[in-house]
DNA sequence: AGCTATTTGCAACTGAGTGTCAACTGACGC
DNA sequence: GCGTCAGTTGACACTCAGTTGCAAATAGCT
């Protein structure tokens, strides 16, 4: 029984549809994503990789991350004081709050300032490509 | 006849608040900083540096810099793919649009869109502590 | 199976920033 | 103005995240 999937890319698919070779490295990285619903980073893929094929190495997970990145099949976010952290593209867009303590990502989503953002790059003269919100923040006690 | 300034931190003071030395190289990374309304990085300020005194090292700059900031005298901004860049506190609070072609920075600021960040953070429980709202952008040609 | 361009693992490299340490110097007391 | 000495500096080794060069391995074709 496999854990069922919303909205997964098909990464074996998109490989091919770029029109490189599925390699076993890379079917174990693409299976380690899909089974993810965090926000590992380039090492944590490695040490995951490596368990279940122990001769991947880290480069090759580099290699992988900034192929799929390219491809449009993953995100990658560097949040501050640490390594890009990578997750699956193709849930819909969001933003992400930082728990300073604990390090958790937490996503939440505008429409409002996706909104605002537009404006303000509009009244400058600018189109969007893409951008970056991030709250850095602590756990308000109860 | 010096640049007339406007909210520029008085640094010398703030060193000395800091109970840090006022040291040569100090005093001249920290009139650069007062004379700069860009945005450098830190081995662009060292550049700066050694055509005023050539005996200034990069780490000293580094660690400059992170006392500064340390102070709450500059703001790093990690901006994406590149070094830390620096700017002088002390202006109000805002965000920025990086112009994807140049490189350059335009400043922008949204009390509406601060305003939904807090309300956000409050519905999850969570305090800002800091945040980072970044543009990724092109000039619409006219 | 055989061919060959793509991919891999390894190790050496890069870029940004930090740590170590002997030498230097700013700030204080005299 | 001069000595003292903790704070600071410049030089350089080091770390960390990520990239690159290259010979060996292999995916995907026939």
């Amino acid at each position: 029984m496999t854990t069922s999937s919303i909205r997964k890319p098909d990464y074996e698919r998109m490989l091919r549809k770029a029109g490189v070779r599925i390699t076993r490295p890379r079917k174990v990285i693409v299976g380690i994503l899909s089974q993810s619903d965090d926000h590992p980073d380039a090492f944590e893929i490695f040490q995951r990789a490596v368990a279940i094929d122990k001769t991947i190495s880290l480069s090759t997970v580099y290699r992988t991350m900034k192929l799929l990145e390219g491809m449009g099949a993953i995100h990658r976010h560097a949040f501050e004081g640490g390594p890009s952290r990578f997750e699956q593209a193709g849930g819909d867009h969001h933003d992400h709050l930082i728990d300073l303590d604990t390090g958790d990502v937490i996503e939440f989503k505008s429409d409002r300032i996706e909104q605002l953002q537009d404006e303000i790059a509009r009244a400058l003269g600018y189109e969007i490509v893409h951008h970056r919100l991030e709250l850095y923040g602590r756990k308000k006690r109860a």
